[in-house]
DNA sequence: ACGTAAGCGAGACGGTACGTCACGTCTTAAG
DNA sequence: CTTAAGACGTGACGTACCGTCTCGCTTACGT
């Protein structure tokens, strides 16, 4: 849950909620989630629809609505809370080491199955306005989040560029690897996240030393 | 047809066709394509459904299903027929500045009415299997066929790192433009731009010389 | 309560109850009465739904189905309370001219918005039976009364057909009426009411002076 | 089929229908209208909900809104089409006897099974306007003609007053009985019928023989 | 007078049906 | 034989009310 508020608050009711969640919302609320969640697993983000969570969970539709303003923002959170902990940081030793193996661990997270479920579901928030901050709030931000830890810890051993920004650094990394996730042109495999971490890490401009 | 590609690619129907078109087949193709054209003008994606391409251009639905797997499929075309041209390669005399000004022209599209269609229908294409090849034929295809031009030219004036693939080279430098597109984190400024090229050009790590 | 009919007939709570009403409730009762008038006026009953008392009166949806056993229950009564007196029996004279006169009046009534309530509520009670007490209740057999009245007053007078029942004789005076408000097949004039009135009171056979 | 048209060009789809019914809209229409009849007599009106009739029939819910404005139009359309022969006209010989025994007839139907559903149209016809013109084409003004006949044979005999409006001799016939029928105050017997019949045709005031 | 249990408001909930939308297939008739 | 026209089955959508229920609050009553 990466907000500061309890998981509870976190998910509002359409994002902004006061009262304290009642136990019966709190029940479907969980119960819809989790029947999210295997959806997802059986049939991915076309398996996701609101009848199928209805009937699945035995949360009625409409209250599916009250809780969320669309089905995909149910996958983000649902995806969300099953993924938080799918990409643990590595601890290398040296930042290049940190950062080229957790842009291989990404990679192979996008390559896996639960990374075609990640691309249908950035795929559909950019139709769905209303679930992306869903998706962001639930999984992507906890990614950077993270990444930023990464990111801060080379700074405090001195070894990338102070002057890059965080969110910057985060995005020519991560970037090319959704980018080859979503067009599909090339696949992702070990090989490609070495190059580009190579490839972001020392820049495309020749170096003097190589000169 | 519209590009001047090998007849195989450019002839329709459900992808692998030969037979020359007949001229009714080129006119109802056509009108599909100026009315997808028109509609992804007044509203985007969404606003491109089979039986509005069929309403407006006269061209009967079931044409059109002899003629693109999916509505995705034409739009892709369409869009692609449309954006072409959209993007010129710089040429400042320097590969760093081609390439910078080329990231900053790509984040101004992106940013404009044309890259949100971009976004739909790189969306899309995730869901519709079919539809990301007629995308890459008719759009990425010639954007990164340009980037290698410009990527060539680089190498020959010995600017660029020689060692870096070509494709990870566009994916570097694209690939965080098109993940801030689609995840919407964070809003494409000149800016941003600018700090991409910066990085991924120079890398993220501590330069010998800046420490 | 409103009507000066019996405690049994007048204490909600699904028909049978018998100990006295609280404040609170007779509080509550009122308000919900009140309520559903307003929204009869405003929309018919079409817009007189459970939720919507609930909100406008500020007693809750538990409570009014502790007092009605449905929403038609509550039109029913809310509309009886408005419309008790709505039509005042005539005294002309003559039988001819009371019972005519109640025809002209009861059509123009049925032909006025409140007619169409009225029509709506009678639809309703088809279909929900435990309404049709209600409705009886609370309006129809004040009707009915003052009808006796003055079917007993011409029997009095020596002017009508002693032989006939009056129930008889008050479904042949207002069943057309209704047949005609219902169905819908002719509208409901002054011209048709008095048709209607002359042909009961005289009757469709040919009269033997008229021969 | 009451109009003049066709009896295809009757049930014409949201009413006027200028094209000949292809054949697959003809087999949508009469499966959707066969299966309509079947749940009416399994369960009355409330048993029929286009999801129903949808099911049962085979034909999608669209296509039946695209026949008909809703579902009380397809029930009065498949009630009609199947009740159109239920009271055959009676020829006893004398106006009175013929007429005192169509009442007699329809008070038996209302009574019947059958009667309650057609109550139960009569009052979804008052909620749903456009539900009206079709009970009234496919079933009412086909009962009405019937009547029409009979008072032209009886006018003919010279037994009824050429005074009284057909339309007003049916109202006052057959209204008391749909009066009792929908109100529900009280039973629709034989002797009822009688009664009505009778006073009905011969009038509410006191025969000057009868003093 | 004062606890205590009933009655209440608020409103969440499961359920049923609604009426609509777009898809992709199929049929027909015209050229 | 291809096309325009468009009807069709399918599946999902998001909404509206229903009638039930749970929760605390409050308030009138019995002691």
């Amino acid at each position: 849950m990466v907000l500061g508020e309890s998981p509870v608050a976190a998910s509002g009711a359409r994002g902004i909620l006061a009262h304290p969640r009642s136990p019966r919302s709190l029940r479907a609320h969980g119960a819809a989630i989790a029947a999210t969640g295997q959806l997802l697993d059986e049939g991915g983000l076309p398996a996701v629809t609101v009848d199928a969570i209805a009937e699945r969970s035995g949360v009625s539709k409409a209250t599916i609505y009250k809780h969320w303003p669309s089905k995909t923002a149910v996958a983000a959170e649902a995806f969300g809370t099953r993924m938080a902990d799918a990409i643990p940081l590595p601890d290398t030793g040296s930042a290049r080491g940190d950062l080229a193996e957790q842009v291989r661990r990404v990679s192979a997270f996008y390559a896996s199955r639960a990374g075609t479920v990640f691309s249908q579901l950035l795929a559909a928030c950019v139709t769905d306005a209303e679930a992306g901050p869903y998706f962001r709030r639930f999984f992507l931000s906890g990614r950077r989040d993270a990444m930023r830890t990464l990111w801060e810890r080379a700074l405090d051993r001195g070894e990338v560029d102070p002057s890059v920004d965080v969110e910057t650094a985060i995005d020519v990394l991560f970037g090319p690897l959704i980018f080859r996730l979503i067009s599909g042109h090339r696949p992702l495999t070990e090989e490609s996240a070495d190059a580009i971490a190579d490839a972001a890490l020392d820049g495309l401009l020749k170096k003097p030393s190589s000169g």
